[in-house]
DNA sequence: CGGCGACTTGAAACGTGTCAATTAGCGTGG
DNA sequence: CCACGCTAATTGACACGTTTCAAGTCGCCG
């Protein structure tokens, strides 16, 4: 006798089937476009007041964006997956406040800001799509601050599995019952991105191990009780 | 005998002598503009959510922009000073996920989005001063991140009024030794922005006046040791 | 004068950090 | 193929910072 099928039902991700750069910026950007450029997993691509007249743009793997304090701790700002611009900032500034690392390996285009900016004023659809990115890194911005601002450790490591797993579903989050996600963050990454310490985070990833929540193996989360983990990071 | 005059050094800070709107947008905007509106005290200018295709900008007073969460703690992304959008992001979007509310009397006009647009796309150095003001709020962002993720609540409220008095400083925050700032926030604003407790910022607020680090009274806060303060704030 | 909101203060509880010891996993070279 | 050495992760005991709760003060406005 089958499985019933809503509790097999399985949902995979992984970053290689997210949206490509091609389909954010059209064919038309392209011209600007310098040749790939492939980075190693933990290699610094771009330093914190590097000056560089160009757009950068992941093509493959997961990179992060962080600060780093004096004392040594740092705070990721975001994740980089495929098709995100290191920031969209980079159209005006050629100077940043953070600095980007590679994560897994990386593949990134760089675009000539100069030629980028004049094609997205002459085309006000690519220029849509342009500022579309740039609102959504700063709604993210938003509600990172107020999971760091407002919400437990536990609220908050949800919070980014989910958020992640949503940005690697091409058509959003259904209720699909199990979702398996490419999961290639060390504990360190999680601690960074959340606030917290790597000891902390792994006592609540236990936690939620232990309450059936997720399972995490080699480079694999899978979500088990979507609907209990959303419960869990959307609450309060 | 008088003071020496480094001692009695004195930069007094008021938001009605910030930017205005006009010198931001310079006075071709101002076809696009909505008369003056003005709100009391405590009044919420923009609920989340609501429709409204203009872009709001602060002419006078201060407000604060926050997200509230269900069981009614919130989280200020940001305080809006006179000559401040609301958000950049009202330009593209009518809908918002944030909530404004007026801390003082506020008096602010909305700028009607399309006209504003059309403009900007017309105008260069318009765009420019907008897309420079729209980094900024995103590298505001980020700082807050930052503070929220890896610093103490002391740092954080040192870092949130040296923050405020260098925006209302026209020209920077120098070596001055007394610094004098209009300050209408309530504790529980200070609390809201930072991710603590009213009580807490009671606490460190006491701490620091002990030190002889700031004082404050009425609606004037005082830096009386800046070089110490800024030290306070800007370790890590 | 009374009432109310903003702030202060202290005691105790709680969540997260720190430190340290231990285990697991993995690539490298013998 | 195994031994080695490294980094990542786990676990427990304890410390610390912040929250919670409660009581009380102060100032302001009706």
């Amino acid at each position: 006798m089958p499985t019933s099928p809503d509790l097999s039902a399985k949902l995979t991700l992984r970053s290689d089937a997210v949206v490509k750069p091609c389909e954010i910026f059209g064919p038309s950007l392209w011209q600007a476009a310098s040749p790939v450029r492939t980075v190693p997993a933990r290699r610094i691509i771009r330093c914190e007041r590097d000056l560089d007249d160009a757009v950068p743009v992941v093509c493959r793997g997961w990179a992060a964006s962080f600060v780093m304090l004096a004392d040594a701790s740092r705070q990721i700002l975001s994740f980089l997956l495929p098709g995100d611009m290191f920031s969209a900032a980079f159209l005006f500034e050629s100077q940043s406040h953070c600095t980007v690392e590679a994560i897994t390996e990386v593949d990134y285009r760089a675009f000539k800001r100069g030629e980028m900016k004049a094609m997205l004023l002459k085309q006000p659809d690519l220029f849509d799509n342009f500022y579309k990115a740039w609102a959504e890194e700063k709604s993210r911005a938003d509600q990172l601050i107020v999971d760091l601002g407002r919400r437990s450790a536990e609220e908050r490591i949800a919070r980014l599995i989910l958020n992640l797993a949503a940005r690697l579903a091409p058509r959003g989050l259904g209720q699909t019952e199990n979702v398996e996600i490419e999961f290639p963050l060390r504990q360190h990454h999680i601690a960074d991105a959340t606030g917290l310490t790597p000891v902390h985070v792994s006592k609540v990833l236990s936690e939620l191990r232990r309450g059936g929540l997720i399972e995490l193996s080699g480079r694999t989360l899978t979500i088990l009780d979507l609907e209990r983990f959303r419960r869990l990071a959307y609450m309060r």
